[in-house]
DNA sequence: CTCACAATACCCACAAATGGTGATTTTTCA
DNA sequence: TGAAAAATCACCATTTGTGGGTATTGTGAG
C-alpha cells in the first residue's frame, strides 16, 4: 500500500519543520508540502491531492476555522488533525464542528502527536487530554452544546471585531466604515452575543486568537 | 575547540523539536535540554551550564520577558536569541533590554534562524528584517525609546491586568482583591500610561501575548 | 534614616460601553 | 419571487471606564 501524503499547513516555521521531522521518522508518511495559511492550503491542494493535513488553527491571512469550512466543501475526504497551541472550547467546537477529525495540542509529547495522528487516519476522533476537559468543563458551565451548529460571524462583525481589538471606539469605527455610532452598538452587540462573551475583553482574545488583527 | 551548548525554551513540542532539528543538522552544535517555561530554564541552568538560549517569549508560568531579566542577573555571559511570533515593538524592546542578544520571528526561514544563531554567538544583534521594521516604526510612530529602560509592572498591576483580561469589571476586581474599587481604577490607569494603550482592549493583548490568562 | 515607590483610597467630571426594544432596507439564496 | 439573513439606524436607561488631581501608609534600597 502507498505512502500516506501529508501537508502542514502551520505559519510557524519552527513548528511546521518539528511536524515535518517527527512525520518522517515514522515509514509510510511522507510530508508532500509546508504552508503557511489557508489560502495557501487550498492552492496547493487545488491540483494535488493528499491524505491528511495538520492544521494550525490560528494562521494569519485565512485561518483554520475559515479554512476547515472550505475543505469541508472542496475537499470533503480529506482527514484534518488541527494542531494548535489554543485550547479553548469555542476552538475546539468550531474546528470539530467545521469537519477536523482530531485536535491536538502543541503542549502535549511527541508519542501523543504519533497517536493522533494514527487515529484520525484510522477515522477515529482524538482530542487532546487538556482540550476533551476543556470540552466537558465548557459543556457542564456554558451550556454550550459542543454538537450544536457554528454560528459563524458575518464579513462586517469581523470588521468590528478586528477594530475593538485594534482599540477603536465606537465613533471611531463608525467614522471608519462610514456608518452610523448605533450600528456599530448593534454588530458589538450580536458579537458579545454570538461569542457569549461578557464585555470587549472576550472580543479582543477572540480576534487575537484567529489572528485578525 | 568544543560543541556549542544550546538549550531550547519554548513550551510548543513541535516547536522546540523544530529547533533542535535544525541546529542538530549543524556541526558543533549540542542542544542539550528542552524547557518548558522560564522556571524550568532557570532549574535546568542552576547546575548545567550552557552557552546559548534559543528563547520563546511567549510561555507560561514564567515568560520570557521575565526570564530573561533574571538570566541577566544569574548567568549574564549566556547568550540568548529571542525566537517568538510576537512582532510588536514593546517585546523586541523589552527583550532586548533585558539582555536578549537577538530577535528571531518563526516567520522566518530556516537558513535566517541559522543567520541569526551564528550572529549572536559572534556577540552581534540581530533582528529579524520584520522585528527591525516594527522598531523603526514604532520608533517613529509613538516616541518610545528603544534604548530607555525597560517599564515593568509590580505585582499588583500583573493581578490586575490577568483580571481585566478575564472579563472581570473594575467592581468584580475590587471584590475579589478584597480593595477598592477606585484602587482598580488607579492601578488601571498606571497600566494604560505604562503600556501606552488607549483602552483595556490594549491591556488584554498585552496578557495575552504574556500568556498571563 | 531618608527617599522612592508600591499600594491604597477618595474626589470630580466626562466619555464610552452595555442592555433593551423596535424598525427599515438590502442582500442572499433556495 | 419570497423568505431568511445581514446590515442599517434610532431611541431609551444604566453601568462601566477613562482622565484629572490629591493624599496617606508602608516598605525596601541606598
Amino acid at each position: 500500500m502507498s505512502a500516506v501524503k501529508i501537508i502542514i499547513a502551520d505559519a510557524s516555521m519552527p513548528s511546521a519543520v518539528g511536524l515535518r521531522d517527527l512525520l518522517t521518522t515514522v515509514s509510510g508518511y511522507v510530508v508532500e508540502a509546508i504552508v503557511g495559511n489557508g489560502k495557501e492550503l487550498l492552492a496547493h491542494m487545488a491540483n494535488r491531492p493528499c491524505d491528511l493535513v495538520l492544521m494550525e488553527v490560528s494562521m494569519p491571512v485565512m485561518d483554520g476555522i475559515d479554512t476547515m469550512r472550505a475543505m469541508h466543501q472542496l475537499h470533503p475526504k480529506v482527514v484534518v488533525l488541527a494542531v494548535t497551541k489554543l485550547h479553548a472550547v469555542e476552538y475546539i467546537n468550531s474546528m470539530l464542528i467545521e469537519g477536523a477529525t482530531g485536535y491536538f495540542l502543541k503542549s502535549g509529547t511527541q508519542d501523543e502527536l504519533l497517536l493522533a495522528v494514527r487515529a484520525v487516519l484510522r477515522g477515529e476522533r482524538y482530542l487532546s487530554p487538556a482540550a476533551q476537559e476543556s470540552v466537558d468543563k465548557g459543556y457542564a458551565h456554558t451550556s454550550k452544546d459542543p454538537s450544536g451548529p457554528y454560528v459563524g460571524l458575518t464579513s462586517r462583525e469581523r470588521e468590528i471585531i478586528r477594530l475593538v481589538a485594534l482599540e477603536y471606539t465606537n465613533d471611531e469605527i463608525a467614522a471608519a466604515l462610514f456608518i452610523s455610532a448605533d450600528t456599530v452598538k448593534t454588530h458589538r452587540r450580536s458579537l458579545m452575543s454570538k461569542l457569549n462573551v461578557r464585555s470587549a475583553a472576550g472580543l479582543v482574545k477572540y480576534a487575537v486568537d484567529r489572528e485578525w488583527i
